[in-house]
RNA sequence: UGGGGUGUAGCCAAGUGGUAAGGCAACGGGUUUUGAUCCCGUCAUGCGCAGGUUCGAAUCCUGCCACCCCAGCCA
């Protein structure tokens, strides 16, 4: 459940140096006074944490200006894309509060538009077909500090050109043979203006256009012209394409179309030990090391939200991180802040025990069921309350005792004292062990006079349980944090550095309440970290719980000074 | 040794000639029937370095240094 209030939302987003000259453009009366961004994403394979920030700027911006955003897929390169990766990343950018409305477009939708563009060019003599083997294409191009060598065809005649280019889009030559390459200038110090490819031939059918084409277009010269095309305003894209500018302008510059749209890059989001290379992605996927794109321990988005990160939190994290366009590594623990944030707002908290310690009241009624009421949300009433069922038996972690604890644990000791949340004092008089002296039983105490609610006295720890008669075994699945590697920046044998998966399935007790989770939603059990129904696997009654985001482990600091 | 970018705290990030916002992290304290949340406090005599201009510089000038991107018929 979203409660974000999108106004809200807007409003308190940072003038980054994006907004800033979109506002000026649009106080100027550029475009009219409009924007219409783009998220332009090859549908190669899923959206991962790092997309979020290009569709929360290019969505976002254009909402503040009452603009529009097209989601269009850059699929000009057939063999590589799938429709399975269209309808997943449709799937996260509608997940993540964004609309596209009728705007969804594919850079092949305007494989005519393109292929007219490109015969224009050759006409100007702007444009030519090269029949030279890639391999000496590369050596004519030169390298970053001498300048490169005109092709031997670059001098081809319109006439010729023209035919060679039908010839190449009739079919008539194998993959490889031509390309069709932009006439600029084999000595300029951008290596993008020495004479870029155009067109290359590829007989694979695409998978919208089928066989129409066997000739598909570069990024450089569909994308500005795609831009023009729609009536882009401003074109943002990641920083690696800044030396494409000049190449983008080319492009418009020569052809003149209607709409001038300005490319302006910004730096990408590197988040702190997670994978984003999607060949590394990939690789998780296609070797089994993870069950699937989303599986909870990938850094993609589908992953993120099975994992129960709310979308909110997500945009937030986007607007907290900045626009700029300075190289930057995000600590994780900038988004573990916003997910907890926004999970403690609003995830209901329910109560939980993953190792069972079974306790028993000795002095409770032995069929004796009280119902106490328990609030939803310690900090908002108006979640409401619960019931849950205390006896005569119930379990508790097993890490809420200690037998011989050290000075500051103040959870259930021999002898000691505890609060039951939700429930009564006890107190602890026997360790019950098996023959190999491992705890099976406490034997404790109630105080009949301290139920919740009904008693001022305080004692130092709180913790939860589980009633033995009254709770469901879930299987919860342990995931600590994302899939990482070791060192930010050290992609590679990065399977061989992995840090342990942090996956681990036991069984829980938890509150019956839990087992009519939805998929996909998060609740908070108290002191153990926020949780959520697992998307896959789920069958009412039988919870599958993922934990999503522990609380910090405050125990666990003070035990390591 | 070509071209294009970027340098403000551990990580992000404002700042646009008037004396270094904010967030995360960390640390200290208070409230608390979740060791959560919440609240309060501490955390850059300093803005990559060196000069210069100015009453005054993170902001302007000069020189240097460091890091990132580019030689796909990928995007």
């Amino acid at each position: 459940m979203d409660l974000m209030n999108d106004t809200d939302e807007r409003d308190n987003v940072p003038k980054d140096f994006i907004r800033q000259i979109i506002s000026e453009d649009v106080a100027s009366g550029k475009h009219g006074g409009a924007v219409v961004t783009r998220f332009p994403p090859e549908p190669n394979g899923y959206l991962h944490i790092g997309h979020a920030k290009s569709i929360c700027l290019n969505f976002g911006v254009a909402q503040e200006h009452g603009g529009q955003t097209y989601l269009r897929f850059d699929d000009t390169n057939p063999g590589k894309e799938k429709e399975e990766y269209v309808t997943a990343i449709k799937d996260d950018v509608r997940w993540l509060g964004y609309q596209w409305g009728d705007r969804l477009t594919h850079a092949s939708d305007y494989f005519d538009r393109l292929y007219e563009a490109a015969e224009q060019l050759i006409q100007m003599d702007k444009a030519y077909v090269d029949s030279l083997s890639a391999e000496d294409i590369r050596e004519f191009r030169g390298t970053l500090t001498t300048p490169g060598r005109d092709s031997p065809f670059r001098d081809r005649s319109i006439e010729d050109n023209l035919d060679m280019f039908r010839r190449m889009r009739d079919g008539e030559f194998t993959d490889g043979e031509h390309v069709l390459r932009a006439k600029i200038d084999m000595a300029s110090p951008n290596i993008n203006m020495r004479d870029p490819t155009l067109y290359r031939i590829r007989h694979i059918p695409h998978q919208r256009t089928g066989d129409k084409w066997c000739i598909y277009p570069m990024y450089d010269f569909a994308h500005g012209l795609s831009d023009a095309f729609e009536g882009i305003t401003h074109s943002l894209c990641t920083l690696e394409f800044e030396d494409h500018r000049p190449l983008y302008n080319w492009f418009l510059e020569q052809l003149e179309p209607p709409h001038r749209p300005r490319q302006i890059e910004f730096s990408r989001l590197r988040l702190a030990f997670a994978v984003t290379s999607k060949r590394r992605l990939n690789q998780l996927v296609e070797e089994g090391i993870v069950t699937g794109w989303d599986d909870p321990r990938m850094p993609t988005l589908a992953g993120m939200r099975r994992r129960g990160y709310p979308a909110a939190a997500l945009r937030d994290f986007c607007t907290r991180i900045g626009v700029t366009k300075k190289d930057n590594v995000i600590e994780m623990s900038v988004l573990e802040n916003c997910v907890r944030e926004h999970l403690d707002l609003e995830a209901p908290r329910r109560m939980a025990v993953l190792r069972p310690l079974k306790v028993v009241l000795t002095n409770w009624p032995e069929t004796e069921v009280e119902e106490l009421a328990a609030v939803n949300h310690p900090n908002n009433p108006d979640a409401g309350t619960r019931q849950v069922s205390f006896g005569r038996e119930i379990y508790i972690e097993r890490s809420d005792f200690m037998e011989d604890p050290p000075k500051k644990f103040f959870r259930l000791r021999p002898g000691g004292e505890v609060r039951l949340r939700f429930a009564y004092i006890i107190r602890c008089n026997e360790v019950v062990k098996d023959d190999d002296g491992n705890i099976i039983e406490l034997r404790c105490t109630y105080d009949p006079d301290t139920r919740s609610g009904s008693s001022d006295r305080k004692v130092k720890g709180t913790i939860h349980w589980a009633s033995v008669a009254d709770s469901v075994t879930a299987e919860v699945r342990l995931y600590d944090r994302l899939f990482t590697h070791p060192e930010p920046g050290s992609s590679d044998d990065f399977l061989l550095h992995l840090n342990p998966l942090s996956l681990e399935t036991i069984q829980a007790m938890v509150e019956p309440s839990v087992a009519n989770m939805s998929s996909g939603c998060a609740c908070q059990f108290e002191r153990l970290g926020y949780f959520c129904a697992d998307s896959v696997d789920h069958e009412p009654g039988k919870p599958v719980l993922n934990r999503i985001v522990t609380l910090r482990d405050t125990w666990a600091k003070l035990e390591a000074r």
